[in-house]
DNA sequence: TAAAAGATTTAAGCATACTTAAATATTAAT
DNA sequence: ATTAATATTTAAGTATGCTTAAATCTTTTA
């Protein structure tokens, strides 16, 4: 598999499974940078090998086997990931980007390897979990994005989820990581604010970066 | 540059510099087993690119600027055999054959953090130089090959160049490792076997691996 | 419900990286 | 110096992965 259908049948499962975006070759086009043609064509393409269900118009549905080889490489993408991380304290942002070519370049001895080496890790350092070999083993905590958060609440944060420098500097300079623990103030919610309570300190956080952040509710203890 | 472009440049390098052989396009074909036909295509559209010089029937020359690409996917290769054979107990073939991949996929940052990671390594696990980001530091003692070595002579092993696994099983069950010092204790040139004391142990080798173990003397002392 | 707007697909074309088969040049042998 | 053997190049063709422009379908809006 070249690195082309690899980021391909990738970015499908994402927006299938994890956000809930539509999978038409025009949504998958955009995200990996290419012509809504090329998008198509690829379909059509990976369809012939079974890999995913293509009808004209259609959104595109990853088969099994489709579904099995893009989790193969998102695991590798995320063992990559929690190595680099762990080993060379590179940043939440170099690590996806380094990840992004080395899981194309990883055979499955090595990431056998990374996998033992990390200590059958479960998640990554941005909080998704790490697919195991086949099946998932997707046990996600029910999670909610900070946007959406309930007010007087108290949540950890469990996962952040983008590729903007910008969002994860200001994640690092307001102690958003994850793990750790918040309440929510208030909601602004004509301007898609959120106050939050974080290591004593209050501050506001704009839809553009409260949408990145999810959270999970820890007052029942 | 693609994996097949530095994978091209890469083997004219060794060629004309490492190992003493010719560089026309048949014996790099070879070498990465693509057609003669595909490897003269190859040239040409690397010379337009003034990466190498290229002659009708003549053998192929890298530009300056061919041989520092060279040289960067050489320096992440060796530094990735490295890290691999420190770090995960990886085999001398295995950290090879995963670093014929990684090797493609390595942002010069991160082979920087490698370069520093690894406390700025000389050599790579095989022995082998590492180049210093642009010009080599080869600073390569000189060595011969064991099969030429001289009787009665004391050497130390330097470098062992081989992509077979029974070379490094061979060598592995008779501790014949880098560092490691024999004494050349006959050459039976009509037979091509070399008998080395290591360890004190006495045994006989054929050309077959001689060729690929490369040793110093260390007899001045 | 019909036209306008927006997406998707088709068509034509290009670059890369290969293949096999044929033509041509080089090298080695007589 | 011919000839034969060997190597290299040229030619023609294929698969992948992209492009832009035109045609077609779907969705929205009036
Ligand atoms: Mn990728
Ligand atoms: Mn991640
Ligand atoms: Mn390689
Ligand atoms: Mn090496």
């Amino acid at each position: 598999m070249s690195a082309s259908t690899e980021n391909f049948l990738k970015t499908i499962y994402c927006f299938q499974k994890l956000e809930a975006r539509d999978t038409k070759p025009g949504s998958i086009a955009k995200a990996l940078g290419i012509s809504n043609a090329a998008a198509t064509d690829m379909a059509r393409k990976l369809s012939e090998k079974d890999l995913l269900e293509y009808r004209k118009y259609q959104a595109l549905q990853l088969t099994p086997k489709g579904e099995r080889l893009a989790l193969q490489v998102i695991r590798k993408h995320r063992l990559w990931e929690t190595f680099l991380y762990r080993t060379f304290n590179m940043s939440l942002l170099e690590i996806h980007n380094e990840a992004e070519l080395l899981e194309h370049a990883t055979s499955d001895r090595m990431s056998e390897i990374l996998w033992n080496y990390l200590e059958k890790p479960s998640f990554d350092p941005h909080g998704d979990p790490i697919p195991n070999g086949y099946g998932f083993v997707d046990f996600e905590k029910d999670s909610t994005v900070l946007f959406k958060a309930e007010e007087k609440q108290e949540y950890r944060i469990i996962r952040l989820v983008s590729n903007d420098e910008e969002f994860y500097n200001f994640c690092c300079d307001n102690k958003i990581e994850i793990g750790n623990d918040i309440k929510v103030a208030k909601q602004y919610s004509k301007n898609q604010l959120t106050e939050i309570l974080i290591h004593e300190r209050q501050i506001v956080i704009p839809k553009e970066f409260s949408n990145n952040i999810y959270v999970t509710k820890v007052n029942d203890q």
